[in-house]
DNA sequence: GTCTATAGCATGATAGAC
DNA sequence: GTCTATCATGCTATAGAC
């Protein structure tokens, strides 16, 4: 299941590396989605199709981003991306089936990405640091979609909220139960595991939430994982705190 | 200045004790915001004016909240409050005007609560503890306040888009300020201050942004204040890791 | 595969009665 | 102080030409 696993992930956490082993280079993403919802499209060739549906969901990323999607209006969309109205409708059937798309793919990339990505022979503390490496590389990686899909759920269906707290809760869970598998061992403090996951979580999306700032104090992607990961391992380190 | 000041805070640290300190109920909310901007609104009775702004505003926020603002019509807002189309625009003179309404208010109660809590004279430790705890507590006071101010930011005017960052900017400068007195004063480990003050602020916000989970998992506003406390402390505390 | 033109409707805002 | 009625605008979505 993992043969494609390099030899050097997760032991060398660079997001060159993780890029390296998920094995999607940004321009093959959107030839990705096209494969993926290929039925949902009325245009059949596929070059123009992925040309034109990387137009409309970058489109989309920067209009909602600076006003948000509900108020993005389709004639803006159209202009945006060069194509009319009725060319957009070629490849979205309303406005909320481009909201669809964007949930679908994202969470059908991500569940991919993680397959590749998980190795359960790994010891807590290693597979702690694996699990919050990959989702702060992927959250780069994916920035816009991840972005998106914080912001605009509460504003969408019932569907898409539920997916979303879902989305949220798995991570958690995962990190809990690795927190949790830690402590049993005793290479982790006592701590409460399902509180820190929840603390994790929070500043792992920092990074994708207030990308504007650590831009502007030029923060590498690399740094700010470890920084993350050095809080995290001060609050674990299973020396007990002599209140 | 900070006459006010009871002698149990911030010693004591509680929700309870934070409500004390800053002098004021929930229900009196509505009365200041009133007396605030009293020259926009037409309507004069107080008593009538700050019943029905207490409707329009708990209203907005609870339809931003599940569709957001953009989304939310003036036919919806009228429905909820019980008001009609014309009854509502003697409060706000545009949907927009409600907008400025809530970041002015919002910023002006944060100010003044800041004011009443700050104690410049307190070692290192204790401040920060002092507006951690605090900032917590009035995210609470003022949770679906925080909340708008937060999600619907990005949407609205280029000038709220600023007063969001430089709200975000100002506490960060706070904390990461008194981190750098603390390494200054060899109270704490040397780290990069600046950026852990961004990973405190992530902790921190996660308390009204995530509001659905704690409260589905019980827990209280003094649990998690502490617990984002322990998290800071191990990784301030003085012991240099021997790596 | 993409365009123009337009149907059909909901919106923010206001005027004027009570 | 609040209401009803109405206006101009701008929206999503589709039909049909090319």
């Amino acid at each position: 299941m993992t043969t494609s696993m390099t030899d050097n992930w997760p032991e060398t956490l660079s997001y060159d590396a993780f890029l390296k082993e998920i094995q999607v280079s940004k321009n093959a993403l959107y030839r990705s989605l096209y494969l993926q919802f290929v039925d949902e499209f009325s245009v059949k060739n596929q070059r123009i199709a992925v040309e034109k549906l990387a137009l409309i969901f970058k489109a989309t990323f920067r209009l909602a981003n600076t006003q948000g999607f509900q108020a993005m209006t389709l004639r803006q969309l159209a202009k945006e991306t060069g194509l009319s109205m009725g060319g957009l409708y070629a490849y979205i059937h309303s406005k909320d089936h481009l909201a669809d798309l964007i949930y679908a793919f994202l969470n059908f990339f991500c569940s991919e990405s993680f397959i590749k990505l998980e190795d359960l022979d790994q010891p807590p503390e290693q597979k702690l640091k694996t699990i919050i490496f990959s989702h702060i590389y992927l959250s780069e990686f994916m920035q816009p979609w991840f972005y998106f899909a914080y912001m605009e759920s509460k504003n969408l269906s019932r569907n898409h909220k539920k997916n979303a707290i879902e989305a949220e809760l798995i991570t958690e869970d995962k990190i809990s139960d690795v927190i949790s598998l830690g402590i049993k061992k005793a290479v982790f403090k006592n701590i409460d595991a399902t509180m820190f996951a929840a603390l994790i979580k929070a500043m792992m999306q920092d990074w994708y939430l207030k990308r504007w700032k650590y831009q502007r104090r030029k923060i590498s992607v690399d740094a700010f994982a470890q920084q993350v990961m050095e809080v995290v391992n001060d609050h674990l380190s299973a020396r007990e705190n002599i209140a």
